[in-house]
DNA sequence: CAATTTCATGCAAATTCGTGCAGAGTCAAG
DNA sequence: CTTGACTCTGCACGAATTTGCATGAAATTG
């Protein structure tokens, strides 16, 4: 194991984790501590990570709302996007929708062959910097501050433009009477625009979500293909999916 | 066995698996360790690797994430930023170019009054999620990746209906003669594009980039209004630039 | 405040590195 | 065919790097 080799490995737990535990890298790496220790105390000297007590963070606090905003459901979340990135298919044109369960399936994107992703949010398309083989089509437009994803007239033309294959779809709520919903006119009305053009829409749902609406109707339930939910929910809740034909895909929470 | 044979081994090993061992490929090989590590050596000359304790590892230190150029000259870059974003007036539309340099500025930029930022640079619209009082209008279209602005038709259909008060640019080199310039075409197009049609244009220069030229130019520097470097650099290196009615506009390294 | 964990430093063992050198092989001129 | 120059390979040896452990300091937890 070569010593760059190692530090790659530790970067690479800390752009997944968003945090290295020096103790767990010496066990999954069969090293001591120390060893662990010194490469993150070098690591930090070059400046690609923040030293803490029992490991390393980031070097910028992040930007606090997302970082909060991701902490609520890591686990599952990340277990429902890897489930949804598995739907891509070579040569598909995938629209990615702002929010963190979809920032999950970027994260989750296969990276053994090409495909062409397009969105309207901005931190999604600098996640996918470091994706290899992904084209990436960044949608503009006034920038909706509050979830970070372009709306308006000028988001609105581009996407005319375009008819994806997939849609992944974040919605701040799913009823099945009331349907996909969300805090923001505009919003909502861009995520029924490209709803409209996708040939499939796949919505992630995490348990708080789920049959609870809010004030902005995007479209009926009726109008998606499937939703994403983590196992283990109340079968009762997920049935009026089910009767309208909506498929339900489980989705184990992986190990860690 | 040839010794180019032997090298076009070791890359082939170091394609496949992003790493070569010098031990094990003297054992593949059943030849002395001494053998590999001078193949080695020759290979890191000629630049085709990158020599590391124990073996080697491809050129690129990974995928130079933003983390990596942003720890580049980092006091000096925050300076440059903080200076250039002192020029922005309430209700201006600024336009942020992609690059670190440009991230400072928007790092910098005032909090006490409002103004429209417009980029083509997810990250950069990425990093003004917190920014209290800019509105921000994103500009779409296919992704470059290397330096992760939008590029391309779309790009330029919606940058043809923004007229900026500032355009701050970053280039990836400056030259009396050759003008600004850098690494590719359709980059280089769309900077011109938008320098046309802004007010003022500004470039941020540090001090490996000043007086540099890369292959691709986007325009003389007579175009721009002015550039800023940080002080204490060569007066003669700046001469050119003041001599043809460039605003030089020198500053300070402030303390952390 | 005490117990536990984590950290930094010094140190020794092991590994790897670079250089000098000798032997083997190649090639061309004599 | 012989000789000499040249190159390549492996070995030797001191230098440098890396790793794990021990020690005491510092931080965290209850």
């Amino acid at each position: 194991m070569l010593t760059q080799q190692r530090k790659s490995f530790i970067l690479e737990i800390l752009k997944r984790d968003g945090q290295v535990v020096a103790k767990s890298v010496a066990e999954q790496l069969h090293l001591s501590e120390d060893t662990i220790r010194r490469d993150l105390r070098e690591l930090a000297a070059e400046g690609l990570l923040r030293r803490v007590h029992g490991g390393a963070m980031p070097l910028a606090p992040d930007l606090p709302p997302l970082t909060v905003r991701r902490s609520v459901a890591p686990l599952a979340k990340r277990a429902l996007g890897l489930a949804a990135a598995a739907l891509v298919q070579p040569g598909h044109l995938v629209f990615l929708d702002g929010g963190t369960s979809t920032a999950e399936i970027a994260k989750a994107l296969p990276q053994d062959f090409s495909f062409t992703v397009a969105t309207h949010s901005p931190t999604i398309a600098a996640e996918l910097e470091t994706h290899p083989t992904a084209e990436v089509i960044l949608i503009g437009g006034r920038i909706y501050k509050h979830s970070m994803v372009a709306v308006g007239a000028l988001a609105s033309s581009q996407i005319a433009l375009i008819r994806p294959d997939l849609f992944f779809l974040g919605a701040t709520a799913i009823h099945p009477v009331h349907g996909l919903s969300t805090g923001d006119l505009e919003e909502a009305a861009i995520k029924r625009q490209i709803a409209a053009r996708a040939a499939e829409t796949f919505v992630l749902v995490t348990q708080d979500k789920l049959n609870q609406a809010s004030p902005c109707t995007i479209m009926p339930v009726t109008e998606i293909s499937g939703i994403f939910v983590q196992s283990g929910l109340d079968a009762e809740a997920l049935t009026p999916y089910r009767t309208l034909g909506i498929r339900v895909i489980e989705v184990e929470e992986g190990e860690e």
